[in-house]
Order: C-alpha cells, then structure tokens, then sequence
RNA sequence: GUCCCGUUCGUCUAGUCUGGUCCAGGACACAGGAUUUUCAUUCCUGCAACAUGGGUUCGAAUCCCAUACGGGACGCCA
C-alpha cells in the first residue's frame, strides 16, 4: 500500500511550492490509489499554530486537496500533530539509546552517524549517494525533539512508502537515511522535486516574492481549478502537448518517474492565460453563482445582472477584473477615460453621438439587428465607418473604448439609460472638444 | 569553502532510458496580419533553443568525460 504525506510547517502562510509539493502527493496518491496523509509538523512553539494550520487546510480544501489522514479526519496512526507526538518521539529515542547510537553534549542529544555514503533511492533522480560527515543533533538542550529526527520517525510510524518533497532536501537525505536505518525502520522510496525558481531574479521562490502565497491568487479571485492545472505543469507534462486538462486526467497520467529534473520558472503571465481560460470555459450556471457573489456591492436587478455576465464571459480573463470590467452599468456616476478620448476625438464622437441619440428615437424594437441596421445606415449617410459610431457611442456609454460587444452592451442597458447617458455625454464632451 | 542536483526557444516543456524518422515539436510571452464592431475574444503567420570543449560511433540533443553556468544543502529552523 502506498502511503505518502504531506508535511508542513505552520508557518502562517501557505506557498506555492508547498502547495504543489502537496499537489504532487496527492496526485500520486489518487494515482494508484493509496493514502495521502497530512501531518503538521508543529514543533517549533513559539507560533500561533492553530490559525496557521486553518490557513493550509483550507488553501489545500480551495486547491481541491482532500487528505485520508491527518487534521480533522483522524486516522490510525494519529495524532497528526508533531506537537501532540512527544510519547512516540520518546519510545523511539529509547531505541536509538539501547543500540548506542546517541550521546549528550552541553544538554543536547547527539546522533551517531557511519560516516558512510548512504544510498537515496530517488525515483526521479535515481541512485544519490551522499555521506553524512557530522553528528548532529536530535533533541536540543531544552528537550525539544529537532526536525530530522520527528520528521523520520513519523514516517517510520506512519509507514510512510514514499518521501515527495522538494529538492531542498536532497541533502538531508543522508541523515534521514541514517535514522530510518538505526531505527530498524524500512527506509522510504524518495522523490526529491525541483524547486519553484523566483519569476524574475535568482534563486528560489520564497514567501517574500510577489505571487509567492496561495492566499494571493483566492484574494485576486483566480479559479483554483486554472491555480491547481498550471502547478501540475511545474516540472510534470502529459508528455503529449495537452497543457488544460481536467484533474481527473491528471491522476490517471500522472507518476513519479515521469517528474522533470530541474528547477521551474514561475511564470504569471501563463498561469493568467490559464486562469483566463477557465474563466471563458465556465458553464454559464457557475459564472453567474461567482460572478453574482463578486458584483452583490452594486445592488442591482438580478436580471440586468445576469445580462451583464452573459455577455462579459468571452471577454473576462480574470474574475478579480469583473467589477471593474463592468462597473459602469450599474454606477451612472462612471468617469471618462481621458486617455481613451485623445484617441478618439479625431473621429468626431460628439457629431456621432449626436445622430445615434436622434436616429434611436427613429427605431421601435431596441434589438440588437435593428440598431446593427440603423448604424450602417447612418454610416452609409454620412459616409463614414461605422465604427466611428461604435467607438463614440461606446465611450458615451461607457466612458471606454474596450468592453463587451457594442450592440448586446446597448440592448442591455436599455433604452431609457441609453438616452440618458448620451444625453449627459453631450453636455460634457461637448466641453471637452 | 565542502558536498549534492541540474543544464533543449525569453519562460514552461516534448524528444534523451531504447543514438538515425529532429536543419528539434507544442504552449505562454513578443511581433505582424485577419474577422467590412472596439478588443482584454477567436483564428493565421513570424521570431526564437539542443551551455562549451573533448571523446565513442558510419551517425549524438540523445552515450561517456571535463569545463562553465544555474540551483540546493551545510543551524540546538523546518
């Protein structure tokens, strides 16, 4: 049976790599259908544990994580807290004592290593051999049991059969093996993962870099579904030039063997294309549930709401963006973009706004053909483009000169507000000619 | 400094194990173009890489060695 964990740290934030070292186990996991536990490694007092643990499990529950054991699930080989576990971490330091391996130097205690290459059977690397040359330490002076050592004896415990983590701990591995070895323990199959690199600059990603914490994509309202894709394509690929996929795919594909060497750059600009990908291939349903939640400041008509979002979908790329993608059809008080304008003005948008507003009055049935009619008309008339009236009217609606297709825009808001807002656009831009 | 890992377009990658089908494929980004409605949509086109040097071989992105570069670890942090 394949029982893999994921162990963190509660450190009050949740980080990319974290998320997608727990990715990789849980994909693993799902793969051959073993166990996937999560166990918190506690051990350092001096933190607000419980609110930094809330933190990773519910960033892990957005991800779509679901863990067998661990926090909240329970399991056999609890508890899941490296903080509750000092009995276990005491019986087997007894074991390390009745084979000789420990001593005591100024109150700490002291792990014998062989001074032995030690053999890290890496599934993605393959054969690592490195030796361990200092002893080190396993309790502190204060009687505190350091990481090393809890961390191999909760796998030994735990029946860990395989180690995915990040590659940062290639080098501890050594140590680790010494312990599983001393401690009579089956020694794990390991799995060291290339690192997440810093998008711009060297070395990698750590909590201080922009776009570093899974709290910063849910603040900025990304899909966990686009988050969780583009992670899976950090340093794995279907090999077939598939890049979305849904999970389900994934875990049927996904291996170990299969995990790329070396390091990846985070890139934001393709995790955005991601994302906006999502965003535009949402069932309709699930785009108005997000999408209302998001725009429920505006206290508008539900319907006119849903018109709203029917036609912004193929536009959005990112829900973070959606209030102020469609601000101005609920807030009348909207500002011109003066930058928009200078880029107009040399197609007379006062003059167009003028004839669009008259020539509404002309029309009976405010659709979307009928208005497409009269446009070309008008154009035709005065010999210009029609999209020297779309432009104008646009910017009069607006205050834009991007957004949703022009004619939906405008049988959306209606009649009413059309006429009013042209109207106010004639008083102002005329001043502004 | 010591030890460990890595090196294909700017970035993520396919191809490397099982050398020839690769004058290296896909995606993002970027640059042009098209859609007689803007574009932050869609489509098309273009740009762009096997780190370097040796070796093995009829033949090397693929195997071996060295160098360079990048990354990581060397805590009574995790």
């Amino acid at each position: 049976m394949v029982r893999v964990r994921f162990a963190p740290s509660p450190t009050g934030f949740f980080h990319i790599g974290g998320a997608r070292t727990a990715l990789f186990n849980w994909l693993y996991a799902r793969h051959v259908e073993g166990i996937f536990i999560l166990r918190i490694e506690d051990t350092d007092r001096e933190r607000h544990i419980e609110e930094a643990t809330d933190i990773i499990l519910s960033d892990m529950r957005w991800l779509g994580m679901d863990w067998d054991e661990g926090p909240e699930v329970g399991g056999d080989y609890g508890p899941y807290f490296q903080s509750q576990r000092d009995k276990i971490y005491g019986e087997y330091l007894e074991i390390l004592g009745k084979k000789d391996k420990i001593y005591e130097r100024d109150g700490a205690i002291y792990f014998r290593v062989s001074q032995e290459p030690q053999l890290i059977d890496d599934l993605i690397r393959g054969p690592v051999y490195r030796m361990e040359e200092k002893d080190f330490v396993i309790f502190r002076s204060n009687g505190t049991p350091v990481f090393h050592f809890v961390n191999v004896v909760d796998d030994a415990a735990m029946e860990i059969s395989h180690v995915i983590r990040g590659e940062d701990h290639l080098s501890n591995s050594s140590k680790h093996v010494e312990l599983f070895k001393a401690l009579g323990a089956p020694v794990p199959k390991f799995a060291h993962i290339p690192l997440i690199l810093k998008t711009n600059g060297s070395g990698k990603m750590s909590k201080r870099d922009v776009g570093a914490l899974v709290e910063d994509y849910r603040k900025n309202q990304f899909l966990p579904e686009a988050l969780r894709n583009y992670l899976c394509l950090l340093g794995w690929s279907p090999k077939d030039d598939r890049e979305i996929m849904p999970i389900e795919e994934v875990i049927r594909l996904f291996d170990l063997c299969d995990i790329n060497k070396n390091n990846a750059r985070f890139d934001d600009k393709k995790l955005a294309y991601m994302n906006a990908a999502y965003v535009k291939n949402m069932p309709l349903e699930q785009f108005f549930d997000k999408g209302k939640s998001l725009l429920s400041d505006f206290n508008a008509e539900a319907h006119y709401v849903d018109q709203v979002l029917t036609i912004c979908q193929e536009k959005l790329r990112s829900f973070g963006e959606l209030n102020h993608f469609v601000s101005y059809f609920f807030d009348e008080n909207f500002d011109y973009d003066k930058g928009a304008w200078s880029d107009l003005r040399k197609r007379d948008p006062v003059l167009r706004i003028g004839e669009f507003l008259s020539a509404t009055e002309g029309i009976e049935d405010f659709s979307e053909q009928k208005l497409e009619e009269m446009v070309g008309k008008l154009a035709e008339a005065r010999g210009v483009k029609t999209g020297d009236y779309i432009h104008g009217v646009r910017f009069a609606l607006s205050g834009r000169t991007v957004g949703p297709s022009f004619y939906k825009m405008v049988v959306i808001m209606g009649r009413e507000r059309v006429v009013r807002r042209l109207r106010r656009a004639l008083v102002e831009l005329e001043k502004w000619q």
